[in-house]
DNA sequence: CTTTTGACTGAGT
DNA sequence: AACTCAGCCAAAA
């Protein structure tokens, strides 16, 4: 393997978002982490460009638990609703209960 | 080449 | 809890 950092900045992201098991979900910062870099932003300006439904987007969410801004699918309402079907437990409208669908850190995962 | 934009985060107010 | 500010970095214009 060399030079795999030609890959797309998307298949990094991708490759660890398809990971989040259902009923769970993580933020853009630990993804971030995992790819080795320090800029949520790019994460969340990955999945924005995304619109392949192989990759669970649905189940990331910002770090305080809320729900996507603009998701792709067809806004925060449709996220929600992915996210529900999975069983993930809602505080708010725009909010998830971390507390319980917090995915593990990708701790090498 | 430079500048702007962005599905973010953490610290400070 | 809500808001502001700065840092971070790839892509698009």
């Amino acid at each position: 393997m060399r030079g795999r950092k030609r890959n797309n900045f998307f298949t990094k992201v991708y490759s660890v978002v398809v990971k989040i098991p259902k009923g769970k979900v993580s933020t853009y910062g630990q993804i971030a982490k995992k790819l080795e870099t320090k800029d949520s932003r790019k994460v969340g300006w990955a999945l924005h460009a995304n619109t392949d439904r192989n990759v669970p987007c649905h189940r990331v969410v910002n770090k305080d638990g809320k729900l996507a801004s603009g998701f792709a699918f067809g806004g925060y309402k449709e996220q929600k609703e992915l996210l529900l079907n999975e069983g993930v437990v809602f505080k708010d409208e725009m909010n998830v209960d971390l507390n319980k669908c917090l995915q593990t850190p990708f701790n090498g995962l």
